[in-house]
DNA sequence: AGATATATTTAAATAGCTTAACTATATTTC
DNA sequence: GAAATATAGTTAAGCTATTTAAATATATCT
């Protein structure tokens, strides 16, 4: 997933910004100004397509707009944070420990499979989390391996906190949706996960050959 | 959005790891060994409540559902980038170009826009793309300020070839959804759009605050 | 008891992105 | 029409979220 450009060329550099010598370069470009070059298709399922079959701007725009839901979300998730004085993953993980932590506390590789992030990075902001006091860390008894996560006083505290601001920012992201739209929703999410991590399972035996 | 938990205080550290001094540290956590910490609701909204407004359960389940299906998105799309040998930022802007340059090109602005990132990052990126032979960039006719963006016939041949895998891609992450679900799913995102963009415009205005 | 597997930590590196300062050109204002 | 201001893009520097690889400790299997 590494980009495979080569880090600019700094000796045969003939190529920088085009204003810099603009007026000594009366270059290329001029046959190619009539031509319109026609972007593909991304998708051919039917059902998936417009009205008779023809065009996929429908699902482009889906597509675009699941994104865009996607970054919001983020963004209020960071503010949530912010409100705890605590950025976006440091949230994240004292909430899925918050969620996760039953009785005894939770381990590291769980915390990091839930978020699907690496042990390492669990580690390290669990790490701060631990020197801000909101969690606290003991071995776990029945694996000395073993690490159990949970929520100090402090941190149950803050998870108290910020529910009443958590329920005002979820009820405001969906203000408008209705009850059925809201189930049909959430079972359509639901069932596409497996086609998608069956096509994410094809890809990765794709990319090996 | 910054951490406000400090650069771990290097002096002061009886805190480090719990494997370290895990002899010569019979501490704390014995009384909170019973109480269990119950986790509030996030949402308070009915229609988005189970059954008898007991449970956020299936809201949960939604928002991380969505958050799966979005990261699995960005690892086909990472998939794609990769056959053409670009990172995911690279392929992003060459199609995002691809599908707005029209007869002229596109500028470095629009390009940012549509992408949701800096002008300084398409500049950047851009750069790499133009090394690579699969852009090209022009002065702006119209505007001297302006640069345009477009394919060179590289860049074209690129997005032409990456087309039948985009389709067999996309075509396998929906295999199983229905047309009716389609439309159904692509409608709610599309309305929600606006009660999320209202949302984040009152969480930056709560920030200010 | 030795070999191997698992859980976590540490250190170093990386990708992806932003901010701030700058340059060049356009637009407005007076 | 000159001065002030706004806009488009570039450059440089830096930051955040994250990973990989190696090291360490403990468990499990043979």
């Amino acid at each position: 997933m590494a980009s495979t450009i080569r880090p600019a060329d700094r000796q045969n550099r003939q190529n920088g910004s085009v204003r810099k010598n603009r007026s000594t370069d009366p270059s290329s470009a001029k046959l190619r100004d009539t031509r319109i070059f026609r972007f593909p298709a991304t998708v051919s399922k039917p059902e998936l397509l417009d009205g008779n079959g023809s065009s996929d701007k429908t699902f482009r725009q889906f597509l675009y707009d699941f994104s865009v839901l996607g970054s919001h979300l983020e963004f209020a998730r960071a503010y949530l944070a912010s409100q705890l004085g605590l950025s976006s993953p440091q949230y994240n993980i004292l909430m899925i420990i918050a969620q996760y932590q039953g009785a005894n506390g939770v381990g590291v590789s769980d915390v990091a499979q839930h978020l699907h992030v690496s042990t390492a990075f669990v580690t390290g902001e669990g790490g701060k989390l631990e020197q801000a006091g909101l969690i606290e860390k003991r071995q776990n008894p029945k694996d000395g391996r073993g690490v159990l996560l949970r929520l100090t006083r402090q941190g149950e505290a803050h998870v108290l906190r910020i529910g009443p601001k958590r329920l005002l920012v979820n009820d405001h992201l969906f203000a408008s949706l209705s009850g059925e739209d809201f189930s049909h929703l959430a079972r359509s999410l639901a069932r596409l996960i497996d086609d998608f991590s069956n096509t994410i399972k094809m890809l990765r035996i794709m990319q090996r050959e």
